[in-house]
DNA sequence: GGAGTAAACGGACCGTAGTCCGCTTATATT
DNA sequence: AATATAAGCGGACTACGGTCCGTTTACTCC
């Protein structure tokens, strides 16, 4: 039977783990500034032209590191248990989904900001249109009729921008929990705002 | 008379007279992605360490081209008439601070995109520091009493981040009038709870 | 098994930002 | 005017991300 989509080729397969494990190798050690394409290359004894056939791009390949640890962060504010999944008022939603965006940023630091290296811009991520939607839906069942919903979660999810929340970390000392208390005062002033003006 | 600070040597001064010029053509003809290190230093007539020396980065360098520009927004906001400068509501003055940046970031698009490159990332900009002050200031005057104003402000002017409005004008074909709305909103908002809360 | 073919491969090559260091020169001092 | 010196200079050099294209190889069909 032939399979719809081409199925792989058995070299391609084995060099794409190749690859994934040295990448996880370098990072492990030198972090993801370690991680050049040059080396990775080497590292996994394959061509340079190989790794951006496999990963489009730097950025591509990180992009691919994360995402065990992105489609996990989706499923529980997807389906997972409240506060952050179903069931919760949508305000404490919203807290939770900046807190938790936030515990990612700092866990996953450097491989974020260099999947965020993506020459069409970090908005293109995919996940962004995911994170856009969801907040968006939790604005609207809390209350906040924007008449451009789509650029209200836009900005507020800017306000989660990788870069800066490393940066206050790492150049100003700010801790996590500053940060998710930040978020959770804006959230909570624009519910708020919503139950002003019913 | 000695000068407090060394003068600057008369060679240094007629290259970098030399290479803003050559800078600004370099822009007019190609827009800032035509203005790579080397070329500049060609068309100015000078080595290319004199440019280095002289702007540090490519993104020092985008940076003093705007100078001026953004020299001229900080008059305004400061001093200029109102509702963007002092004597209109703080309220009014937040909503023309973002339309402005919105219009600003328009106009110099790809420079002030390039400005943002600095390794050391795009929240060092010292403009940067002013603007949050300034919209910590605006959102004190408006009675939003922040446990953390600071970082409040810096949320706010995430919003404004020049890479997201680019994206969503260029990508998305928003118009500049409705993230000016947006902005409106969100800050209105922030105001508006701020109020109910009294 | 052999031939045909499209996919995958590899590494030389390019353009870029940024560094380094031996040489040059403007300026202060006498 | 001669000298000293530190600031300035230039361009070869490096490291990097990304592209290109001639060559190799896994799979398919007979």
């Amino acid at each position: 039977m032939t399979p719809v989509t081409a199925a792989e080729r058995s070299d391609a397969a084995r060099n794409r783990e190749r690859l994934l494990l040295a990448a996880r190798e370098l990072i492990e050690q030198g972090g993801a500034a370690a991680l050049t394409m040059d080396r990775l290359a080497e590292q996994a004894g394959v061509g340079k032209g190989t790794v951006f056939r496999r990963f489009g791009s730097r950025a591509g390949l990180m992009l691919t590191l994360l995402n065990d640890s992105e489609a996990a962060f989706q499923a529980r504010f997807l389906f997972g248990p409240p506060p952050l999944g179903p069931g919760a008022p949508p305000l404490d939603r919203l807290i939770a989904f900046g807190a938790e965006r936030i515990a990612y940023v700092l866990e996953f630091g450097d491989l974020v900001l260099a999947a965020g290296d993506a020459s069409r811009g970090r908005f293109e991520v995919p996940a962004a249109a995911l994170w856009n939607r969801h907040v968006e839906m939790l604005l609207r069942e809390g209350g906040v009729d924007s008449p451009e919903p789509w650029l209200m979660a836009g900005s507020l999810n800017a306000t989660l921008d990788p870069e800066r929340l490393l940066h206050l970390i790492r150049e100003h000392g700010v801790t996590r929990e500053r940060l998710a208390a930040s978020w959770r005062e804006l959230v909570t002033r624009l519910v708020i705002s919503a139950e002003a003006t019913r």
